[in-house]
DNA sequence: ACCTATTTTTAGACAAGTCTAAATATTTTA
DNA sequence: TAAAATATTTAGACTTGTCTAAAAATAGGT
């Protein structure tokens, strides 16, 4: 199955976002992930279901199909062992490497990534710490972060929230945070473990009430 | 000045096309180069002419601007770094590292090549001898050479005709070799030194007279 | 249950890069 | 130098992936 570029995009960003939504994800969410329109998202949608990629139902969201989570994991395989050949063998920070990382992912050869792991001598994390899946696509995951444990300089993604209440999420809502949303931590405050982040719209402190309740993925 | 890989691919044909024809390339050779119809050739030299990346005039044939030269000097950097990287790092043999490259050559970065080159403590040649141009754009051209003088088992591009006499061009087009043909030196006769070569269309047996006299590039 | 707000999908359009077929230049040949 | 052959360009169409605007479906609030 040869993918496009933008296919390959699709289909990681569906599989990032599967994990906080019980595997069904919204075309909202995707188009917000990927910075297009949501009708955009239904027509690339349509054609991964033709091509057996992902299960859509009109109106239902999409989950990805064996075969398409398989290909997603490939591609997160292959993002994190560049990540980790631009930080240990070319001298990159560990900040840096991800532009680079989501091209060099696209890069097609049957042989390529294998070699690159072999050099790179079978890391099992990368820069990040995120697992590296196998050449079968086994992936050990690690279990979800609080917000709370995200420590100065690291960004991450908001991928879930513990308390689900209403006044929760309309407060999420005031801060213009949603699923998706990327964050930065900038500092944290130890006498009330309140931290200072940036959003996409600004910065804002947040309260360790706060911070412990949002599930988080670093990136 | 950002370039779509299929733009960064036209410039890199037209530069190597360049050397031959006294820097004035035709449209259906860059069509043979790139395998497109002369049709879409000549829409996209359109946009590069526009962009200034090209000299253009109707029916001319084409010419690499000073911009145009230093970006196809830039991506012939990159194309050969990367296969150092595949055959010294990865284990690649020299005949496998093509088709990678022209994949690798397109990743953007202002950074990612100078650390790349710099890992591979800064070779000067490419796996198969080709210079590598420096940051600024120098490239130490080793000259031409003939046919005739290389090795069994290596491949060239046909990019000049030393005896231009009619009788000779006409030979080749019987042989069905042209200005950008590729050759591949499967064996030489000693004796008579004959060279057996496969071209897109066959194995053929070719004098010394003619070999003596086609410029090639190897590849 | 119904009305409203939100989400999702559809329809039509656009840009990049390609193609075929036809028209126009150039080059070759005689 | 004029006809024939070849090379190049134009015109119109197609594909991929995107967008806007409008229509349809779902979800929420009372």
């Amino acid at each position: 199955m040869l993918l496009s570029q933008t296919e390959e995009n699709y289909l990681k960003a569906i599989y990032s976002l599967a994990y906080a939504n019980s595997n069904k994800v919204s075309t909202t969410l995707i188009s917000a992930a990927l910075k297009t329109k949501a009708s955009s998202v239904t027509d690339m949608i349509k054609k991964l279901a033709d091509k057996d990629l992902v299960h859509y139902k009109k109106y239902q969201g999409v989950s990805l199909t064996e075969v398409g989570q398989k290909i997603a994991v490939e591609i997160v395989r292959k993002h994190r062992l560049w990540e980790v050949f631009l930080v240990n063998k070319l001298n990159y920070n560990w900040d840096e490497v991800h532009e680079l990382a989501e091209q060099l992912e696209h890069i097609k050869s049957e042989t390529l990534i294998d070699k690159l792991e072999a050099f790179l001598e079978f890391p099992k994390h990368d820069p990040h710490g995120d697992p590296i899946p196998d050449k079968n696509g086994n992936i050990e995951h690690h279990k979800n972060m609080m917000l709370s444990s995200v420590e100065n300089g690291e960004s991450c993604v908001v991928i879930g929230i513990k308390d689900s209440s209403d006044p929760f999420l309309k407060f999420l809502d005031k801060l213009q945070i949603q699923l998706g949303s990327n964050l930065k931590v900038v500092s944290k405050e130890s006498f009330d473990n309140s931290m200072l982040i940036e959003t996409a719209t600004g910065s804002i402190s947040i309260s360790n009430q706060i911070s412990k309740n949002l599930f988080v993925k670093k990136i």
